[in-house]
DNA sequence: TATTGTTATACTCTATAACTATA
DNA sequence: TATAGTTATAGAGTATAACAATA
């Protein structure tokens, strides 16, 4: 191989007139990891811009997901399940809470740990901002996606999650 | 609708056997945005344990990457094409410098620009550090996609990263 | 006036160590 | 001894404002 791989075109990008003249790739192209990336970044962008009048980020939102999904779930699994390094889970859940959108409960039978429900009000939310999310977010996603296999398509995203 | 939406179970999650239990996704599971991340982060992870003796994360890389593909490209346009703040790509840069794989000239014809290019013991690493990444990650990646069309996969991603 | 590179700053996310109370 | 929740802390990543040099 010489200076120049085989992917890449090089030319030494003079370009002297005004046109703005595409960047190349280069070997990035053929990165997997650099598409998925720039894929989520954009559909998050659209998840935070979907949910500015709730105030809920991503990580936000999966916590209440979990919550309702499996009331009374202890704190430590709630965490681990999404991922989330349990020290750090902590002041996420305290604006949960303080938000009046879940609640810590003692856990019956062990002492150490919490139990994780949503109140009231958390169920109410999470109904209006997931249906939100169906109407508007995920509606869009489907748009862009368009003919191809959705269903497919999280298959081989689900394959490549569960690398680790 | 009721206080459960009809995608989750939520039995009350007692489950007082050791069993340890799936934990249920309920509506997080609807939501693509979710599988795109965990897909991305855990391809990250595996792009940098496969990285881990070459001390190369994945935006050091695409820095790289697109410097030789483009060379003597402007600094404020090599950011833009990353989608890096031009603020933040200034240590990046820096450090790049530092291990003499990148090197910044003075832009001919615009003494406010620096025009970016990889030394020749950036070319020899990037080319090494692409070759041991397609032989041992995307080697990977593909296993794990499988039978999966790779190409309507990337097609799918790319739609989605259009998105903004 | 606008743009380029830069510094300073702040806020989020992530990761580790250590403490406490329980088991 | 080990585990659950917590605090403190440090490192990345990201975003904005402002400045000097130049266009």
């Amino acid at each position: 191989m010489t200076r120049q791989s085989s992917h890449t075109k090089a030319t030494p990008t003079t370009d002297p007139d005004d046109a703005p003249a595409k960047v190349d790739l280069g070997c990035l192209d053929g990165l997997l990891g650099y598409r998925l990336r720039r894929a989520q970044l954009a559909v998050f962008q659209d998840f935070i811009t979907s949910m500015r009048d709730y105030d809920l980020r991503p990580a936000q939102f999966s916590v209440l997901a979990i919550i309702r999904a499996n009331p009374g779930l202890k704190q430590s699994r709630v965490s681990e399940a999404l991922g989330i390094n349990r020290a750090n889970f902590v002041a996420l859940l305290d604006e949960l809470e303080t938000r009046d959108l879940a609640r810590r409960e003692p856990a019956p039978g062990d002492r150490r740990s919490n139990a994780l429900f949503l109140t009231a009000k958390g169920e109410a939310f999470l109904d209006e901002a997931y249906r939100h999310l169906q109407a508007h977010h995920e509606r869009r996603l489907d748009a862009a996606l368009g003919a191809g296999d959705r269903q497919q398509f999280l298959t081989l995203l689900d394959r490549l999650a569960a690398l680790d």
